[in-house]
DNA sequence: GAATAGATTGTCT
DNA sequence: GACAATCTATTCT
């Protein structure tokens, strides 16, 4: 079934990055290691717009070895850690020079489940298996080695599900990043409505 | 179910 | 030296 999955073309991250958070919804994240093959339906996003977007590691034009990716062509990965022990995995849009990207916050595992069960140290449909930004990466498998790698080749992808399951899409503002004042109350996440891996839950 | 504390490290001021 | 787009275990109710 994953293996005959294909890379969705770039064209797909050159979009403006609220069309790709939204559209990201019920695409299919697949990461093929030498421990073998991870995938999940993607359940939750978030846009990040810098430079003017204060919540975004590139808000103010911030460009560091760390946000590099950020500024970087899109259809690339840009992964940061977090509080010293979670990564984060996000997809880097829209075009060159522009600091966007879309955090992938939550996914619904697809099997086979027993590599990211056995990374988790959880069971099978547990829903804190990937209902967050720091567990899809642990589950995937996805650390600082995946900085910048590009997203249109067989190893780390998103694709099509074929259409098989329409999401029907909510919205709401972004999770923890109240730091960053009005732009913060933006409802710039994007999740399934009903999905038991969406994180937080949303009071819609 | 909600609230809280503690973990732990790369990056930037 | 402060801090971060978080997670987990624990301790409540």
């Amino acid at each position: 079934m994953l293996d005959r999955l294909a890379p969705l073309p770039r064209s797909f991250y050159a979009r403006p990055v609220l069309t790709v958070a939204r559209d990201a919804i019920g695409k299919i994240v697949v990461h093929a290691s030498e421990e073998g093959i991870a995938a999940g339906r993607i359940v939750e996003a978030e846009a990040y717009r810098g430079p003017e977007d204060r919540a975004a590691h590139s808000a103010g034009g911030r460009r560091t070895r760390r946000t590099e990716a950020m500024w970087g062509a899109p259809g690339h990965a840009y992964l940061f850690l977090l509080y010293g022990m979670h990564w984060a995995f996000n997809l880097v849009t829209t075009a060159e020079g522009e600091p966007h990207a879309v955090l992938i916050r939550a996914i619904e595992p697809l099997p086979p489940l027993d590599l990211m069960c056995a990374r988790r140290g959880l069971a099978a449909n547990r829903r804190e298996l990937t209902n967050g930004p720091g567990k899809v990466c642990a589950a995937l498998g996805l650390d600082g080695r995946h900085y910048g790698m590009d997203l249109c080749t067989p190893r780390l992808f998103l694709a099509s599900d074929g259409g098989t399951r329409r999401p029907r899409i909510g919205r709401s503002p972004r999770i923890n990043v109240d730091y960053a004042g009005a732009w913060a109350r933006r409802p710039w996440r994007f999740y399934e409505r009903e999905n038991r891996y969406v994180s937080v839950k949303p009071r819609d």
